[in-house]
DNA sequence: TGACGTGATGTTATAATATATCATTTCTTG
DNA sequence: CAAGAAATGATATATTATAACATCACGTCA
């Protein structure tokens, strides 16, 4: 992925233009730090499946995942791709999107962070943000009603800024 | 359902002997009214699905309805179900959490609002906050990114103060 | 009243998402 | 290499959700 520096503050979405082949090697050298540190084996299925949730910045289901390895020739079946899934959601290196029943590739999977999910709903993408203002209210609201958190999920629908003004 | 100032501050989710049955007159009435302002009928199937959704304050399925429902010897199908669950929605009577695939009832359907959801993993409880807080921290992180809201999903998973300490 | 139009529900079928279970293969390590 | 652990294969099935068309119920107005 490009670094986080080479957006404006702004542009939380890819620009329309980017080099996205730097998205994904960058992705995938993330993921083997990942995998290592943890010792963690990143498999070639694991591999494979990550680097077609990497495909795009947009959420991609699990059986549009199956598809696409089966489209490649090789006759998996979905428990295959489930647990591939679910490694990968484990290690930090995908996102699952309840509301979509989707996953998609965390740009900071090195550092264990809250994410909030902006979704668009014209293009597709998914924007991962790590706001503190918001993970600070929501866990301010939890102490106030003395709620013991123990994950959350916050995913916003709408347009992003492309989709709103083209 | 009994009345906000029936709570302290902390206690969002409902007294262990409260007496649920305010609850859930208290919920048919507002859904009547609700149902009235907005010329909409509340049929029997509507009104069935939304109190079985109102017998306890956890989410529940599709498809625990369909069999409390089938249980009660009527032999509904799951389009039924879903079709008074997409009205109940509409109207805001109910609420859907996206994490869990399930429905639970709204204690203030008359006033429009975006809701957090804090769910209990082990009592399986659902208590809805209306929090200012959160809900501008939400839209502020949206405006920076210029990203234009169309719904919001806020669930807090983790344990309620009941039991955390039980 | 009763024909009509609309909205609600019934009915059948199937799509989409997810997991349980056991068999087999692959990897690691001694 | 042998043995155990981890990963994947394979089969079956569970769970969640919707499409499509038929019928029924209800309000309206000729
Ligand atoms: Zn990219
Ligand atoms: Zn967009
Ligand atoms: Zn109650
Ligand atoms: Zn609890």
């Amino acid at each position: 992925m490009a670094s986080r520096e080479d957006f404006a503050m702004t542009d939380l979405f890819p620009q329309k233009g980017h080099d996205h082949s730097r998205c994904v090697d960058s992705a995938l050298r993330e993921a083997e730090k990942v995998c290592d540190a943890e010792n963690a084996r990143f498999t070639d299925m694991r591999r494979l499946v990550f680097s077609l949730i990497w495909k795009s910045h947009k959420a991609i289901t699990a059986y549009e995942l199956l598809d696409a390895i089966q489209a490649g020739g090789q006759r998996v079946q979905p428990p295959t791709v489930y647990r591939a899934l679910e490694f990968l959601t484990q290690l930090g290196l995908i996102h699952r999107i309840e509301s979509l029943n989707a996953y998609f590739g965390c740009d900071m999977p090195h550092h264990h962070h809250l994410g909030q999910y902006f979704i668009c709903r014209q293009c597709g993408r998914v924007a991962e943000a790590v706001d503190e203002e918001m993970s600070n209210a929501v866990r301010k609201a939890a102490r106030q009603v003395q709620f013991r958190i123990e994950a959350t999920t916050i995913e916003i629908k709408g347009l992003c800024h492309d989709c709103a003004t083209h």
